[in-house]
RNA sequence: GCGAAAGUGGCGGAAUCGGUAGACGCGCCAGCCUUAGGAGCUGGUGGCCAAUGGCCGUGGGGGUUCGAGUCCCCCCUUUCGCACCA
């Protein structure tokens, strides 16, 4: 109705392109008609398309927000136009410590704060015109979601891959919570900042360390940008070696493992050391090193992580008194105690090879401790000498190297054997008489996933005297989450729900007696690793998956986000659904076929935040200039996958852009009514040359994310269809329309309309497809050069061979001065691309 | 310290199986149009010079090549991860 008044307006004035009347006529259209609603029982050629889903914040949709999903959905709507049936639902990560300590400053419930944000946030994605399916969205929040998060846990604790176990975790006193190891970042709490201290408690954990190899493995083929990937092996920091066990000194039976990547070197251990919480640490300390003992367990237990892992801080320890046996070489050797080594990692206790660590040699030159070289460069032992009795000079640092070229010293039965080599052989041995085995370690931990806080899932089990630990049987699900007004957190490490009575005074469901619900509730991060799995099914309310659908729409095809996730959300996700695989629910063990990361929108030089006060809010440029030119201009920026920086200014080029587009169309039409026909649709050689040319590097563009480019190729198009004031055919605009679609549906929508096309354009369009035979011209303009240097450029018919191109070349003027006088020793002709005359 | 990415006009950025550097856009300059314009149209726009021509030019310095933003070596800077990981 719409397209037939701007039809009988166009005969008295331009029509002028109003972006928000266009915008609300087709928001209207795509509700109505459920355009982006694909059948998810019967598509043919399903495409889930996901973006990571946003935490719904009091501020609203920020810039940063809009950016990640208008590429995702630029590539989405690409993708259904090249006739894949896209699913692409929106949902709320909203649960977490962001939104209570919120709620907290603003003395608003969660309970109402939460759904006025979603709301909210709703409506501004509504506004900006992505292509979402709001009949499948879901909220963290909601009991008919987190029941299922709960279903979840319950799974994993059947399969004993929960378990409960007291645990130094990281605990943060100023969210007064449990944190995982992913959430500290450099000693931090990654939500306030504040220093993360160390807390034993008993806490959940889901055994991801299991894991470990697997999801190092998948890393090798799933279709993820390498920098990601990369950022997943650091974090499950595989490392080879050797676990080797010294025995106490005292004859006892008792042993203290050690973890080393250099076994080829223990027979240069020369003494021990224990991480100050070692629980054998007592085991050593002898009478006369009591007092210093003590006083330097309490002086460590004062240090913040953040000053105890300072890098550059002197090396501290004390000598326990007591002394273990050298597995290798049977002699004793002193045990220290020194906050250098972190229990956290490996078995919480090294054997010190002062002469080949860096680190155990500025210990060693600390405490006047024996250095015995073992491995030395090949080449460097004096002839006749035996290796097995070498003095070496001491350097000032740890000799490091370690390679086929360095050969072990001192190392009894092994001297003189290659390093490399050598280690295996010497891990063997030890192997032979129960001393040691090899060895993998990785730095990945179980994941930690009780919070002492409200405002998430409670953990579903129950505690009965009798019984013991009680799952919530499936059929009482969900447990949920009940309202109560003091919800702020304790520093006793004790959490809000354990005040309401009413929430866990509960019957036992085994034995009938009194029980206590679990009052920790689960980490938002759980929420977040399996949200995709839900949308294609969140119209069943009695399973968490349907298998069909799941089987129909997963694993995800394509899935964007920011890089921040690399190892959070990234790894969880893939865990739960590793696990999920394995426990039969589903068929698949990753659960995206490709991830990308788009960059980071910049303002300034600097990140948007809000103390910096620069956040952009989408709301006013939307109003001003419309939702298609703020997509066109936020995907023009820059490369999607790098970022950019958000100047107001630039926003005036793609306005102008699409505001051409429209009178290019309108002025098609206009001509063609005019004429009384359909208008010409002859394209001009030079025209389908662009034409195709454009279609080729568009469609290569948007399938790899390269919006810019992509959008640049557009620009360049619509130049040249309407140079010198022609004006454009029928068939010059029409593809356009198509192609600029994913970056301005609205428009794109109308002006489809406006050339007669059945709505919606996402329905009935094609997407263009090139003939490679007519990218190229017959002739070829190619630079000519002389020496190197541009002199001049020809015009040759294309596939010309070098004696034609020579000869025209020569004639040209530029050419011909500077081939006057010299003698040309060689041309170099590459055919349609350049000539260069090499003179001297 | 380790790892990754990146340094190109006044600005955002194009171009890397080595082959006309600066596409596209912003800004700027000139002209046109206009009562007016933070509108529109046309043209120009890397720097320098003795200027129809030429020299220089992709962080700096070397190298390979007929030819280097692109490949190799050394250095500098920035950003982002990780950081006493045994």
């Amino acid at each position: 109705m719409a397209a037939k008044q701007a039809h009988l307006t166009r005969e008295f004035t331009k029509v002028m392109y109003d972006p928000n009347h266009v915008e609300e006529r087709w928001q209207a259209f795509w509700e109505k008609n459920r355009t982006n609603e694909p059948n998810l029982d019967a598509a043919a050629n399903p495409f889930f398309n996901l973006m990571m889903f946003p935490y719904p914040s009091a501020e609203g949709l920020h810039v940063g927000n809009l950016y990640a999903f208008t590429g995702a959905d630029v590539h989405g709507r690409f993708q259904r136009l090249r006739g894949h049936d896209v699913f692409q639902p929106a949902g709320f990560d909203a649960f977490g410590i962001h939104s209570e300590n919120f709620a907290l400053k603003v003395g608003v419930h969660p309970m109402d704060l939460i759904p006025a944000n979603i709301a909210n946030f709703t409506r501004q994605l509504k506004r900006s015109g992505i292509m979402y399916d709001w009949t499948h969205s879901v909220d963290t929040t909601d009991p008919e979601y987190y029941r299922w998060t709960q279903w979840i846990f319950l799974q994993l604790y059947k399969a004993g891959l929960a378990e409960k176990k007291e645990a130094a975790v990281n605990w943060c006193p100023s969210c007064k919570t449990v944190l995982a190891n992913e959430q500290v970042i450099s000693g931090r709490c990654e939500r306030c900042g504040s220093v993360v201290g160390q807390k034993i408690l008993s806490q959940w954990f889901f055994k991801i360390a299991k894991y470990a190899e697997r999801l190092l493995d998948n890393l090798d083929w799933i279709d993820w940008s390498e920098t990601t990937r990369t950022a997943q092996r650091n974090w499950i920091g595989r490392s080879e070696g050797a676990t080797l066990r010294f025995r106490l000194a005292d004859g006892s039976k008792e042993e203290v493992s050690v973890f080393t990547t250099r076994p080829d070197t223990v027979y240069g251990a020369t003494f021990l050391v224990l991480a100050p919480e070692h629980p054998l640490v007592e085991r050593f300390v002898s009478e006369s090193q009591r007092t210093a003992v003590d006083e330097y367990l309490a002086a460590t237990a004062a240090l913040d992580l953040v000053e105890r892992k300072r890098i550059d801080k002197e090396k501290s320890g004390v000598f326990t008194g007591g002394s273990a046996v050298n597995p290798a070489t049977g002699e004793g050797v002193p045990v220290w105690i020194a906050d250098y080594v972190l229990m956290e990692y490996g078995t919480g206790a090294i054997m010190a090879v002062p002469a080949h660590d860096q680190r155990d040699f500025e210990f060693a030159r600390a405490y006047d401790l024996p250095v015995q070289p073992v491995v030395a460069p090949a080449g460097s032992l004096e002839k006749g000498s035996d290796p097995a009795q070498v003095t070496v000079a001491l350097g000032d640092s740890a000799f490091v190297e370690h390679s086929a070229d360095e050969i072990l010293i001192n190392s009894g039965p092994f001297s003189g054997r290659a390093a490399t080599e050598a280690g295996a052989a010497i891990v063997d041995s030890l192997t032979e008489r129960d001393l040691g085995e090899p060895a993998l370690n990785y730095r990945l931990h179980d994941w930690c996933i009780s919070r002492q806080r409200y405002w998430g899932p409670p953990i579903p089990v129950l505690y009965c005297d009798e019984c013991g630990i009680v799952p919530v049987p499936e059929s009482d699900l969900p447990v949920v989450l009940p309202r109560i007004e003091q919800f702020r957190p304790s520093d006793d490490g004790v959490a809000p729900l354990a005040k309401s009575a009413e929430f866990y005074q509960v019957e036992c469901p085994e034995c009938g007696g009194e029980a206590r619900r679990e009052t920790d509730v689960s980490d938002t991060f759980l929420d977040s690793a399996w949200y995709f799995l839900r949308y294609p099914s969140t119209d069943f309310g009695d399973r968490a998956m349907d298998a069909d659908r799941t089987r129909r729409w997963l694993p995800v095809d394509a899935y964007i986000g920011g890089e921040e996730h690399a190892v959070l959300h990234l790894l969880y996700s893939r865990f739960i659904t590793m696990a999920l695989s394995d426990l039969g629910h589903v068929e698949f063990e990753e659960p995206y076929k490709k991830f990308r990361k788009h960059g980071l929108l910049i303002r300034d030089g600097s990140k948007m935040s809000k103390s910096k006060g620069n956040v952009v809010i989408p709301d006013r440029y939307i109003a001003s200039h419309g939702a298609d030119t703020f997509r066109a201009y936020l995907m023009f920026l820059g490369p999607y996958t790098e970022g950019g920086d958000f100047r107001d200014r630039g926003i005036s080029g793609p306005h102008r852009f699409l505001q051409k587009v429209w009178d290019a169309v309108h002025s098609c039409v206009e001509a063609a009514d005019e004429t009384g026909g359909g208008g010409n649709d002859e394209l001009g050689k030079d025209i389908e040359r662009k034409l195709h040319q454009t279609i080729k590097q568009i469609t290569e563009d948007f399938a790899d994310l390269s919006f810019n480019t992509g959008i640049a190729a557009l620009m360049e198009y619509l130049n040249a269809i309407r140079a010198d004031g022609r004006t454009p055919q029928r068939a010059e605009v029409v593809p356009l329309v198509i192609m600029l679609a994913p970056v301005a549906p609205h428009l794109c929508e109308e002006l489809w309309d406006v050339l007669g096309g059945q709505p919606s354009l996402f329905d009935e369009a094609d997407w263009p497809e090139y003939d490679a035979s007519k990218l190229l011209a017959d002739s070829v303009r190619i630079p000519v050069q002389v020496n190197g240097k541009l002199r001049g450029t020809v015009e040759v018919s294309r596939g010309a061979n070098a004696d034609t191109v020579r000869k025209i070349a020569m004639e040209e003027e530029g050419v011909r001065r500077h081939l006057e006088g010299v003698e040309v020793r060689k041309t170099i002709h590459v055919p349609d691309r350049l000539l260069n005359f090499v003179v001297g």
